[in-house]
DNA sequence: TGTACATCAGTGAACGCGCGTTCACTGATGTAC
DNA sequence: TGTACATCAGTGAACGCGCGTTCACTGATGTAC
């Protein structure tokens, strides 16, 4: 079988940023060590700087792949409810709001696992961050297109803030109840059954 | 001068918490050492488990004392502000997401300074910041007496989540704008101009 | 009021540990002829 | 097709550093008589 030169250092690249990528979301970029990285994607950790100029050029990686997943874990949700005739911002707001993601902090949306954070971090990583929101707003913004002007923004804050507050009360009944308040408030507002069942 | 017994350590520890307060928020839970929390209060290193049985001690009293800081800053600012006939929503949506505390990470709330970070904290943290959530959303359903059931856990995430999307994109026209679209959706849905010049 | 002693807050050196980063080396893969 | 060599991905030991924590000590404060 041949390979594009350069192919099997690319796989172990990839391998690497997408173990970073879960970590990050689960542990922080504070709880995020090189060694442990390495480790997780079978290597030792003298090989890093052949991949990485440095760790924050790693953070920066990871996080681009984690808004990556995130962002298609939910336009995949959208495409297969849509066919049901579930709007575009209901299955957002269901989405990004779901239970199954209050306890698996590094499979949800970046910006939601390390946003109290993100202005802490060195130029590069902030920049990625910053870059990482504009597009989760751009996102919601699509899924919203008749609201006023403004509005993706506010219901951007809305989605990152209350996983965060779900998260900290826990998985159980008060931290769902917290997500189910606030798709409930999301939705009357943006999303009347009304109109969604016309 | 009488003093009532301890009460100079009580003064230095009092000193430490207050440091750690603005620190925690200003750096995270992860940028807080004890050797330099102990030098911004004027004292070596050494004598810190005098005060605090562990790190995590103190990161608990300064949570809870930033909290309160953080209450209290907002209770003045209605209070003043009600004088003039401003709503208790409109003064904590126009303070909490004011332009001023963009740039103050060490001054605001500590729930949106450090809330993707606390459910990966110690249990004694992460409990402290639980109290802390469940007393934000309980002030802001103060504020809200006539919402419907579950809109202050809504809000609690909105301006939680706004002040970080916010405090990513910077204390420029980007990030002010964040927060601007933020408290007009807020004010437009929950304290309408009509009501409010009536 | 003055002296002797006990208490107490804070000092500074030391500890073991894990971090990001560097680097000489190894063994496998691929190329030249 | 087979051999010799060059390239390359990954290894593992080592570095300096800052961390949380411990502890013997010091100097100031307060108490007893």
């Amino acid at each position: 079988m041949s390979r594009t030169p350069n192919s099997r250092k690319e796989e172990t690249h990839e391998r690497i940023v997408a173990v970073a990528a879960r970590a990050i979301r689960e542990r922080g970029y504070a709880g995020v060590g090189v060694a442990e990285v390495m480790k997780e994607a079978g290597l030792t950790h003298g090989g890093f700087y052949a991949h990485f100029d440095s760790r924050d050029a790693l953070l920066v990686e990871a996080l681009e792949r984690a808004g990556r997943e995130s962002a298609e874990a939910l336009t995949q949700a959208a495409e297969r409810r849509a066919r049901n005739g579930v709007s575009a911002f209901r299955s957002l707001v269901e989405t990004y709001l779901s239970d199954s993601l209050l306890a698996s902090l590094e499979l949800g949306c970046p910006v939601s696992a390390l946003g109290s954070d993100m202005p802490r971090q060195s130029e590069i990583v902030r920049e990625a961050s910053a870059r990482r929101v504009r597009r989760l707003i751009a996102d919601v913004r699509k899924a919203l297109p008749d609201a006023p002007r403004g509005a993706a923004t506010a219901v951007a804050g809305t989605l990152v803030g209350a996983l965060q507050l779900a998260r900290v009360l826990g998985d159980g009944p008060e931290g769902r109840s917290v997500l189910a308040d606030t798709r409930r408030s999301l939705l009357a507002q943006y999303d009347p059954p009304a109109a969604a069942s016309r």
